[in-house]
DNA sequence: CCGGATCCTTATAGATACTG
DNA sequence: CAGTATCTATAAGGATCCGG
């Protein structure tokens, strides 16, 4: 085993759940991992995205996770000379972890949960609790929230992207709403033909392929 | 939201993710729920499985585990008197949870794990690595390695039950091997016909039945 | 500005001893 | 056996400052 960075504490068991949360089970950790989860951002995004975390925690983290290998940093080139961070390969497949324990959260007996809820965090819901639709079902579509606008991808009824981004090429449907709106539809407190008929969600393009998407996104239980 | 207890720490933030953390991402909370995993345990067993936990921080963690409904504390009644531990339905939930962590860990590039290793924790390896046979399997085993011995029922060519345990009735198959080797079998470093050939492995009873089991466990990939 | 480093204070974890 | 009490060592939280 590669040696941990020095003072750092591990649980020194050969398990590979203590393993996993000796490189991503001290505070702040996994909540920086999950705001890279959408794309790369600046250490600035995630002081925004991440406000009670304190300048030194964060760069701690991000400095042991891109040890661990979770994380890495890169700096553009001239003439931007942005410092971004992002997930490696083997961050990315968190996702699952982030799945489970989502998953779990949500079936709380503390709910309703409460607290800063922000853009990433309801798309988030949407990838966490889409549920597979038709194999034969292949649409592209950007999201705009209030702050923030993601590319979407469904490939064979799955969802195959879902990232903080403008997208690369045509889309079939450019759809409008609030993160309120959104996260109402996704917690089952809001239909999706009511939220259209209410104007509360906008789309241009392929309406058809939007009815798709809103109905995959209806759900019975009540996710956040 | 249910209040959280009062000096306690919360991240603040609507995500189911960031709430699961809030009751179960502090130090040592997770191993602790981990040892629960294979069923009922007193303090000390908790003690002497994670050497490296202080008495305050258990108790601490058991506290706030019962507090956050994932954990709950029986006393067995008279003349027993004894103190036992376990975890609640949401908390055996986190099963999911338990699973994508550690098939995560063993992704790791850190690999091979060092540090102890515990009957459990092999035992752990083998229901979170079990891969799915027939559904017209059915079976009981009862596994005994050095220090615990464990039962285990297979329904449908599901693992339904895994738990420390003697068997609640007859078993088709008792089976003794030590930890080492039934880690061995799991990691790939061993493959079960020259386990049984060189009698590392010995069993009573159904013969097909633990032929099928082994089958099940040897991988093609390495595991913890 | 952005990306941190530094300093100081407070909260938690770790170690050891001890008690109902 | 099942913890509590006490003390020390670290880590987190908060404010400010600094170099590019």
């Amino acid at each position: 085993m590669v040696d941990m960075p020095v003072g750092h504490r591990s649980y020194g068991q050969a398990c590979p759940v203590a393993h996993a949360l000796d490189l991503i089970g001290e505070r702040w950790a996994l909540l920086v991992i999950r705001e890279l989860r959408l794309g790369p951002r600046r250490y600035a995004d995630l002081q925004s995205a991440l406000p009670a975390i304190s300048p030194s925690v964060l760069a701690q983290r991000l400095r042991d996770l891109e040890l661990a290998g979770v994380v890495r940093k890169r700096t553009l080139s001239a003439p931007i000379r942005a410092q971004l961070y992002d997930l490696t390969p083997w961050g990315a497949d968190l996702e699952a972890v982030f799945v489970a324990l989502a998953r779990w959260g949500n079936q709380s007996p503390h709910t309703p949960l409460t607290g800063e809820l922000s853009d990433d965090t309801v798309m988030l819901g949407l990838r966490t609790f889409f549920r597979a639709g038709p194999a034969q079902w292949n649409a592209t579509f950007q999201i705009h929230l209030e702050h923030e606008s993601y590319h979407l991808r469904v490939r064979r009824g799955r969802l195959v992207e879902l990232a903080r981004a403008e997208p690369p090429g045509p889309v079939d449907a450019v759809i409008s709403t609030s993160r309120a709106v959104l996260h109402a539809l996704l917690t089952g407190a809001l239909d999706n033909n009511s939220a259209r008929a209410s104007r509360q969600i906008s789309s241009t393009g392929d309406s058809t392929a939007v009815d798709n998407l809103l109905a995959t996104l209806t759900r019975p239980a009540s996710p956040t």
